[in-house]
DNA sequence: CTCAGTGCAAAAGCTTTGCATAATA
DNA sequence: TATTATGCAAAGCTTTTGCACTGAG
């Protein structure tokens, strides 16, 4: 117990951040979360395993979806709906902002609303409503890409 | 050109609303439209199928997807990201709308709120953008639910 | 030591696609 | 008649699951 052998294991912060809640820290977990952190913003399940492996190779694609399961029921990260096939993640942001898609390029662009607050004042189908959570995803084109739009069609 | 014969076609609406649009006016299609058109909400493309098969039983589900796509590029449905899995489709509404999903029993609610007119006016990283469409996703406990959450604990 | 977590491979949704046939314009 | 649309079956993607093994507590 008092020797000071240590594993690869979850470095110091993110450990602290799991097992305060319960969760097994394990170098995949800590490596999986730092990757999220790192990049700031709207990764998917694959972007995050390549991401992963490039620092131990031998993770999984399935460990990934576990673990961002569980991050996502602690609250520790959002699952984003941006568009079609798949989900993207994030860091659970300190002040609500929400996404907006340039159909063009692709780009997206982060934007504060506080959605749940307005709502509740201004729209009576809420009131009674316990908000957990709410998500908007905008889309539409950003000025390089209207510019093209103009110029090629 | 002049005969009374007619085909399993597309009833009358529904064919000016396609033939008008450049798209064929088949039968698969009318029934599709209608479909939607009178459940009115939020089904996705198994639920139109399962529906569909009613009517005209070898209606295959590979159609439905097509159409949809079609559908939603000629901007007469809309494709909603409500939760996980899958797409939820149903007509483009008169009078913009969002949705509200109730965690506990998967009940949708609908609310309206002019999201880009709201949003163009407050908020700087929208200003240059041409929004084409929006959504907004909240989840959270309707009474009901809220109330049996508390009550078992 | 015990049980949660992992890797691997296989399965399970949902959606798309290739191809021959059928129907529209 | 020239395309476009359909049905079927097969493939493609993303995500989940079963199982034996490993590692954290």
């Amino acid at each position: 117990m008092t020797s000071t052998r240590r594993k690869a294991v979850a470095c110091g912060s993110s450990q602290r951040l799991l097992t305060g809640r319960g969760l097994r820290a394990t170098s995949q977990r800590g490596l999986i979360l730092d990757v999220i952190r790192r990049r700031g913003g709207h990764l998917d399940a694959d972007e995050i395993h390549r991401e992963a492996r490039k620092r131990e190779p031998r993770i999984s694609l399935s460990t990934v979806y576990r673990t961002l399961q569980r991050f996502k029921e602690l609250g520790l990260i959002e699952e984003l709906h941006l568009d079609e096939g798949h989900h993207h993640y994030e860091m659970k942001p300190t002040t609500e902002h929400h996404h907006l898609v340039c159909l063009g390029c692709g780009r997206v662009v982060e934007f504060c609303y506080p959605l749940a607050e307005r709502l509740k004042k201004g729209v009576s189908e809420i009131r009674d409503f316990e908000i957990r959570s709410g998500e908007i995803t905008l889309s539409g084109y950003c000025p390089e890409c209207r510019k093209k739009r103009s110029e090629s069609g």
